[in-house]
DNA sequence: TGATTATATGAAATTTTTATCATATATAAA
DNA sequence: TTTATATATGATAAAAATTTCATATAATCA
């Protein structure tokens, strides 16, 4: 059994859900919106979006035949905080060694 | 090429690695001691040292044939921000539904 | 010096995660 | 009320991460 913290990485950690995070922490978007600007196959993205959803990461409204996703402000702070660290160890995480540099980027 | 956010999570979100910096988080600790806390096998927690090193999480200084390793300010930082969330969520995180609650935990 | 303790290394096996595929549903427009 | 658009679901395939295994090195002590 897993617990809280290995569930919260999973959720938030995972690369096309944190970068669904931080495109919305630019701008409410529809699904087709973040696809586009993120080239995320349409399942994919589908079942990204409701796992952020159930975590309460981010909450949604209709729009005609359309779903507008928004993230929430604690999580938008977090990715923030992330984002610095981030910048911030930049160089030493690309000269690791351990963890490995292939497959294709984050946004 | 994947690039620093993906790498920045492959490091810090990895469970073994969480547990470890949240270890140190309390006090310095060498690889025996970290073992027997959290159970880890003794060539994984190398590597895991080795990678925490590397990416400058954590810092390391020799005590006879002990080695103490110790948390960064900004990475404790983080990892409380980290604990702050999952505990906000947690409740959220369970029922999620699409994340896995198979393996087990973190400390 | 030789033995012992503490920690490190690299490759292969296993497990887990992520993506793909086939298909379903929901809303709106024609 | 048929068609098109937007999004969702669940099972399997593919890819990646983690663990295990065999072995190495480094420092201290007898």
């Amino acid at each position: 059994m897993k617990n809280a913290t290995g569930l919260f990485f999973d959720a938030f950690a995972n690369r096309n859900r944190f970068n669904i995070l931080m495109q919305l922490r630019n701008r409410d978007m529809c699904a087709g919106d973040i696809q586009q600007t993120l080239g995320i196959e349409q399942t994919n993205l589908s079942h990204d979006l409701k796992c952020l959803l159930n975590c309460k990461f981010i909450s949604v409204r209709k729009d005609g035949r359309k779903r507008i996703y928004r993230i929430n402000n604690e999580t938008k702070n977090l990715v923030d905080e992330v984002g610095k660290h981030v910048k911030n160890y930049e160089t030493y995480l690309k000269k690791c060694g351990i963890l490995k540099e292939e497959k294709n980027g984050r946004v």
